[in-house]
DNA sequence: GGCTATCCTTGACCCAGATCAAGCGCGAAC
DNA sequence: GTTCGCGCTTGATCTGGGTCAAGGATAGCC
């Protein structure tokens, strides 16, 4: 099950499938190899974790496929997802020692890796990447914003429909299809991690699942395929405005 | 009632009183000098919008004194605050055209602004800034994730705590007594922005206020004047590690 | 084939916090 | 002084989602 062909044959950034997207977005060609020196791949499988809050963490780096979660867990137990990482999300803190938050692999995953100190010097030296950076972690704060109003102020029918609408339109972009007609789609999450990013049970997760259902909002085959027959429909039911209209 | 002083007579950013935290921070002499060239101030007095989501947004600037809150809202009404800014924090986003957010002074407002644009060409030039903005994001980012766990998972009385906890731990630190013995401050925002902030009704915030007076977590004089005997224990009732100890 | 484990669904019941409603305290305006 | 308005408190009741509990579906494994 390991990505064992990306571990050894890792591809030039050239044809990488996130350059477009990632912290070396902007870099020139002579900056690309810069980085190319000191980068290396990783892989993970579903479930494993990558990083355990409080840990040291040496290294940084980019997902490249699958998808990572971070998760914060109080004593007793409860756990709340904070960040949900697709291919081209950042992972870790230049600047800082430890991990803030647990770091698990929800799908096998491969990721970009540099050792902390090497990249925080490049970074010094390379403002293309250092601009990135910000841009991306700004996008991340709005993202992180618009979640707590999800939080602390939807209701569980809105909470699945906010996010199967944020995870519906990720993977039309990475995939490149429009916004329009009908989209179909694998939930990369379990039941369970569902309610850890919405603040909810899992019982309640299922129940809205099948209410959503019920009312023909959503389509389900299986418990993971989900075909969403009108994004519009959606949206109003996510609370968000509804112009279902064309985005940038 | 406005803070005409400060309008009339800008200081010098030599003596300002949070040269040490702000996007300036490690500003040399010369680059504040360029900085000082384009910075101007504005006064805003308590309930005042600043800034209205969606509207076209042509400066960037720095809470000088007063408190903030960037706010979100549904179309029927729904609010949750989504950031609470306090002298030193940032407002605004290089690169960007529209407010994502209200922006709302809590209490009188002073801040020290930018037009965008010259900041921006600033920015490109000057790496300490660029450095130290980024640094300020990401510690805005953690400190969202921090507010994502609480509005997803802590009870009302554990979130009203949390709030107390962070603001009397920011007071401190502003006016640089320590964290041990009996803290006291003044609660800068009203019953209805809590629950703003905490996903909560105003109700709950003032039950839950009144209950943990009762239990002798807090003390109270009047709605706003707020006495923490033990901080640790505040901390307990938080939910957070309650290892009072020494910080950073 | 059957066995087991994992993930999911559904039902019955309960409770934390929302909602609805009444009233208090206090400063500002007259 | 009286009145108003705002911010806050407190009570009574309701309800969305949590909790507890009992299966169902599917996949991997012997």
């Amino acid at each position: 099950m390991l990505n064992e062909p990306m571990l050894n044959a890792p591809h030039d950034c050239g044809d990488c499938p996130i350059r477009h997207r990632a912290v070396c977005a902007r870099c020139e060609p002579t900056e690309l190899e810069t980085l190319e020196e000191i980068k290396y791949y990783r892989s993970f499988e579903a479930g494993q974790t990558v990083v355990w809050s409080g840990d040291q963490m040496d290294f940084v780096g980019s997902v490249v496929s699958g998808i990572a979660s971070l998760t914060q867990t109080m004593e007793d137990g409860r756990t709340q997802m904070v960040g949900l990482l697709l291919p081209s999300d950042f992972v870790g803190r230049p600047g800082r020692e430890g991990a803030a938050y647990d770091v698990v692999a929800t799908t096998d995953l491969v990721m970009c890796c540099f050792r902390k100190k090497p990249f925080e010097r490049v970074m010094l030296e390379t403002p293309h990447i250092a601009q990135r950076l910000l841009e991306m972690t700004l996008d991340e704060l709005d993202a992180a914003r618009e979640w707590m109003l999800v939080l602390g102020r939807k209701t569980a029918r809105e909470k699945i429909a906010s996010l199967l609408s944020i995870i519906a339109r990720r993977d039309a972009s990475l995939r490149m299809t429009g916004l329009a007609g009908t989209m179909v789609f694998d939930l990369p999450l379990t039941r369970e991690a569902m309610a850890d990013y919405l603040g909810l049970t899992l019982e309640t997760v299922s129940r809205q699942m099948s209410a959503l259902k019920r009312d023909g909002v959503i389509q389900l085959e299986g418990k993971r395929h989900v075909t969403i027959p009108d994004l519009g429909r959606l949206l109003e039911e996510a609370g968000d405005d509804a112009d279902g209209g064309v985005m940038a």
